[in-house]
DNA sequence: CGGGTAATTGACCCGGGTCAACAGCAGTGG
DNA sequence: CCACTGCTGTTGACCCGGGTCAATTACCCG
């Protein structure tokens, strides 16, 4: 729980008596293993599940039954939204990693968002972060070629990770197999596997045994294209000065 | 106005109080060319602007130049996020039609937004179903062959312009231009040509004069593999009955 | 009737998909 | 400690959907 509070806390800034408040929100802890799927489209869940420890993702099924990832939960992500409206999943979400969950009290957690607390204004920014993200993607998929679309998400998840204190040095985990990249990328995993590889050959990064190593942060996000302007984390002086590095 | 207050309306229910605080919000009228630029990435707009009559688009720049379009902004829809929080854009906002545009004074229309008000619940809807829309983008994009993309493409809309009382039988208003349409769906505009005549000689839709007409609904969705889900209309029977038929 | 925007067509090409085989490695049970 | 099994990653050969370039042809509006 401490990584949704923590969350909340870098995008707005808690009181003491919020972080409690939303510790009392928490009703169970549960644990999943990778491949597990969380939640199927058309559900209506009435909890909010948030993922502690490990990786997900939201996925849509195609016509030819193959799935596209649309978005990636980190630790400190909620997998439904929190919002007054309940409205049924149009999407799936599964485990990517063995994962750890909290489950909240949906109307206790409610309760919390009256106009100006620490919790309405850190969900206000998730939820523009999230939909910025998703508008980034929707850019990576359509005009980047297949190895710089790779480059431009790596960097998306390295900054991610910055942000939530998962990273160390240039390392940070990275459960992702190269299936689920590619389902994420709109690429076949065998072009995948390809593309990874010219990032290898190039010593921008390194991947093996679930850790990601940036080698050249410098260069990968010059070649991605990348500009994390779309994270909205400016005027974040930790997490900038991490990055500058 | 009447727009957006409609639009609030269904998708929440406004009382007649609540309608006459949002006209009070109003701040002043104008008008856009086609082809002008209302915003840009990187701006911190501090008014909020709501599009009542012509259609607009976000689009995002790709490292070569081009343009992708991440949403339409129909009649009703507003340019900014209405949220405590104001962030800069990360992406620009086109005209594609002559639009008429009624500006909103921020701090005035955020102080309608108590817990559980017809405005705060439909905002909330309103965006959800944003998410949702780029959700069903990146699959479209991802997953559907250029035809079905495009087909895709046309009953969202159509749908949209049901839901926004838009609609005449089975012909709606339909400013794009074969360009606008390529950068939403991530094709070039000769393709886009091509899947277009496609679905003209099928004989699912016709286009001309800025008129888009339906030929066959049923066949047309279930050629673009069209589930209306994701726009989380179901419950609303008007609109459900028109879409029936 | 002229000029500019939008649509259409043809010819050619390439990024990335598909299929199929194989290698590496981790976990499991004997 | 080893053999078995299943997942994940890697490689090669071949193919196609959709891109690009370039030239016309409508269409719209003053």
């Amino acid at each position: 729980m401490y990584s949704f509070i923590n969350k909340m806390n870098f995008y707005s800034c808690l009181t003491h008596e919020e972080k409690a408040a939303i510790q009392g929100c928490v009703d169970s802890k549960h644990y999943f293993a990778k491949g597990q799927t969380l939640a199927r489209a058309g559900e209506k869940p009435d909890r909010i599940n948030i993922v502690t420890e490990g990786w997900a993702c939201r996925f849509k099924s195609a016509h030819d039954g193959t799935d596209q990832a649309i978005s990636f939960i980190l630790p400190g992500d909620q997998c439904e939204d929190i919002s007054p409206i309940q409205c049924s999943l149009d999407h799936g979400i599964r485990a990517l990693s063995d994962i750890r969950i909290t489950r909240v009290d949906r109307q206790k957690l409610l309760s919390q968002l009256t106009p100006g607390s620490g919790l309405t204004n850190g969900l206000a920014w998730a939820s523009i972060v999230d939909k910025s993200i998703m508008g980034e993607w929707l850019l990576n998929v359509t005009r980047r070629p297949a190895v710089m679309r790779l480059a431009h998400l790596l960097c998306e998840l390295f900054t991610r990770s910055v942000i939530i204190g998962r990273t160390e040095d240039n390392s940070m985990y990275f459960p992702l197999t190269q299936v689920a990249l590619s389902e994420a990328l709109g690429l076949s995993p065998v072009h995948l596997n390809r593309s990874l590889q010219l990032l290898r050959r190039r010593k921008l990064v390194s991947l093996s045994r679930k850790t990601l190593t940036i080698l050249d942060w410098q260069q990968l996000a010059e070649f991605a294209d990348f500009d994390n302007n779309y994270l909205h984390i400016s005027g974040k002086p930790p997490v900038s000065l991490r990055l500058a590095s």
